[in-house]
DNA sequence: AGAAATAAAGAGTGTCAACTCTTTTTGTTG
DNA sequence: CAACAAAAAGAGTTGACACTCTTTATTTCT
């Protein structure tokens, strides 16, 4: 469905929003080893997030990742599409080259009816009302 | 969401079903010309759908691929099953180890809806319903 | 039986996501 | 300023999927 990155990148802002403040910078090492996401790979895809402003990042001692302005209301569908491109939104359930209403392939109303659905909530979800289920223990971002 | 090959055995079996009986059977080469699917690729799709009974062939001239009776009952999550394997089915959105309503990641009560809704739907709609739609013009099998 | 047609089988290639390792840059602190 | 800590950058590895090409086995037809 989406990529191991998006879920790395979604479970890694939602951990950083809430153990991160401006005073206490959450670290790679710190952030890789609680969300078990190998070190260095998720390095690649915070610098991404980074450059996309999603989180901010400050290098040397006790330097790391913090929640800014716009990551507790960045939308998951921000986020979907600077780990897996533009096309998730669009693409057929049977991979022929056009997807729409005019020409559906089989399976095109019930796929597009559940994808759309999906994208659509993903759409109203905020990074904060993530973390919200989390430190409230309904859900849980590890194992 | 579903791998390529899930794409192309779903659409030859489609196919098959209604251009293939046993009296004219469907070659490789045609069915891959009309489908638009490169032809040695198809090939090795078709040879694992046979061994699954879903449909069956002949070699020699006059040979192909023809419909048997089990074809047009198949149901979209056998192919699924054939072609992608078990895992799509309980996978979590987020890529967590467990995915279960007591262990839910913060999307697994609005993916899992999804999800199995649309696997329930697939595990409902047989290969001749699919069929039907294309025969009577509203649904495409290629392009 | 021999030739031709066709699926089956097998080996090889390209690409990309996912992951690892190393080096560089930047910022902090003593 | 020197030492150090941490992110950023970059290069390399692996495995799986998607695809190609070649060879073999089977069937039909003459
Ligand atoms: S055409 Fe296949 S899902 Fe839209
Ligand atoms: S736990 Fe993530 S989708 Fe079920």
């Amino acid at each position: 469905m989406f990529s191991k990155t998006f879920g790395y990148a979604l479970r890694a802002v939602t951990f950083i929003t809430i153990h991160g403040n401006d005073g206490n910078k959450v670290g790679l090492q710190e952030l890789s080893q609680a969300l078990e996401i190998p070190h260095h790979f998720l390095g690649k895809i915070m610098q991404d997030l980074v450059r996309h402003g999603v989180v901010d990042s400050v290098k040397g001692p006790h330097g790391g990742f913090y929640a800014n302005a716009k990551t507790g209301k960045t939308v998951l569908t921000d986020i979907l599409r600077i780990t897996d491109g533009n096309l998730v939104f669009s693409q057929c359930a049977l991979g022929i080259k056009r997807c729409n209403a005019a020409h559906p392939c089989p399976l095109h109303d019930d796929f597009a009816l559940c994808r759309d659905g999906m994208l659509q909530i993903m759409a109203q979800k905020t990074v904060s009302m993530l973390a919200e289920g989390v430190v409230s223990g309904d859900t849980f971002l590890v194992r």
